[in-house]
RNA sequence: GUGGGUGUGGCCUAAGGGAUAAGGCACCUGGUUGUGGCCCAGGAGAUUGUGGGUUCGAGUCCCACCAUCCACCCCA
């Protein structure tokens, strides 16, 4: 027999690493409740077509990432790379705008993209998701913002950077994207390769180029800041004015552009220092033509995707601990075959009054069941032999202290629960 | 898709081309009748990632493949 191995790129998530997820998503959880957003959960795999129209046929998630496979009715199916497409989807096939806008939902799950894996970066990975559907309030992009920062800060994350950008909407984009093409046409010979054919294909792109030589070209290049139209230049100018009166930190980046089409007005990205190259430990914006794109009414929006993996990473670089997950405090040791049924008895009956317990399997020593109830670190250890059922009691030992004391049998279970809690 | 590093029991590590691949952690069992941690003794657990090749002889050298890590790209 083959031994097999997980899929490349994929992680077990085992349960010394569960305190973590546990106290992340709960965190995250928490905070997009308190704001009022609720829970859907969509599909993980979706029509191919979804992500393609929605995402850009252009973008890298698109054009090389995505996981698609045809199922036996003949249908072109995909993983889902992210979750706005899905969420966006389903707000239109129930038609959501009947409620009352906008409507803001989370999600939490794993996402697939197909992709060499590195530092920070898998092809199964989970995130957290929110979306404000049906407004364009700068407020909402704010809201979006401030949690995002929140779950941040309240992780106890340091040296965050928080990059804005603003990618103008359909009416001033083309412009802009028609000057900054101008002008690398005017520097071909100054840039990378790379660069020169985004040049054609996808100009924006140019923006992000790591390549020694492209710096100064980029540094001199012109911003969309300066091209926005008047609403997309007013929506940023209110926004950066909550942010500012609030005092939240951010860095003007007319160089961030996101990758996917989608896009419109604002985008950010938060960025952490520990986890490799992958910087970014989430990703946003608004994105007020999808809905349409995707056949539905015109429906304003904004989200943003969060990384769990990332923040996780990071959290351990960090040195940001988390509590442990709670294990029972109560052992079972048994003795002799009559002792045995009467702690089975005795297992069920703690379990139905609240109280988490252990139970020894097989025919072992008392020594050897006294090892294992201190290796699961158990505080008190119920030691039932023929002496003890005989008396009708239990030996009960507290492993903090090492005092033992006999129970009845009678009145064990409160007695226990009062020590145990709940 | 491109480039580089690394593959020895569950984990960490040793073995200058030469014996039944060594040790630590973890695991299991004991150390007088039924009592954990420390200590001691013992046990189980590896066809050295896979397949070829060089050699009298390969964990060690060469090739290919696979996996994994890191980087590019792109992003969470």
């Amino acid at each position: 027999m083959p031994r097999f191995q997980r899929p490349t790129g994929t992680h077990d998530i085992l349960p010394e690493d569960q305190p973590y997820w546990e106290y992340v998503t709960d965190f995250a959880v928490r905070l997009a409740r308190q704001a009022g957003f609720e829970r859907i959960d969509v599909p993980i795999f979706e029509a191919t077509d979804l992500f393609a129209r929605g995402i850009g046929t252009a973008t890298d998630v698109v054009e090389k990432e995505m996981y698609t496979f045809t199922d036996k009715g003949g249908e072109s199916l995909t993983l889902r790379p992210e979750f706005t497409a899905g969420v966006v989807r389903a707000y239109i096939e129930h038609g959501m705008h009947v409620r009352p806008q906008p409507v803001k939902l989370y999600s939490i799950g794993p996402v697939f993209r197909y992709d060499r894996p590195q530092a920070g970066r898998f092809r199964q990975f989970h995130q957290f998701n929110m979306e404000i559907l049906g407004d364009m309030d700068p407020l909402a992009d704010l809201e979006v913002m401030l949690l995002i920062w929140d779950l941040y800060a309240g992780l106890g994350f340091r040296n965050l950077s928080f990059q804005l950008n603003s990618t103008g909407c359909p009416r001033c984009r083309p412009g802009y994207v028609r000057v900054l093409q101008d002008y690398y046409l005017g520097h071909q010979n100054e840039v990378c390769e790379d660069c020169r054919r985004r040049t054609e294909r996808n100009p924006l792109r140019v923006l992000d180029c790591k390549v020694e030589t492209c710096q100064p070209v980029i540094a001199a290049a012109p911003s969309i800041l300066d091209y926005l139209c008047d609403e997309c230049a007013e929506h940023f100018a209110q926004l950066r004015e909550y942010l500012d009166m609030l005092g939240r930190p951010y860095i003007l980046n007319h160089r961030l552009v996101r990758g996917l089409d989608y896009y419109t007005k604002t985008v950010f990205e938060v960025w952490a220092a520990g986890i490799g190259a992958q910087a970014a430990v989430c990703g946003g914006g608004r994105y007020d033509g999808l809905a349409e794109i995707l056949g539905g009414p015109s429906t304003p929006g904004v989200g943003v995707a969060a990384g769990i993996e990332r923040i996780i990473m990071v959290m351990k670089t960090q040195g940001l601990t988390v509590p442990p997950l709670p294990t029972p405090a109560v052992f079972l040791a048994h003795l002799g075959d009559r002792a045995r049924r009467e702690a089975v008895r005795l297992a069920d009956e703690l379990r139905h009054a609240g109280v988490a317990v252990w139970t020894a399997f097989g025919e072992r020593g008392l020594k050897s069941q006294m090892r294992e109830a201190d290796k699961r670190g158990a505080r008190w250890v119920v030691i039932l032999g023929e002496d003890e059922l005989a008396r009708g009691v239990a030996a009960v030992r507290d492993m903090t202290t090492g005092e033992q004391t006999d129970i009845g049998l009678e009145g064990l279970v409160s007695w226990l629960r009062e020590r145990v809690g709940r």
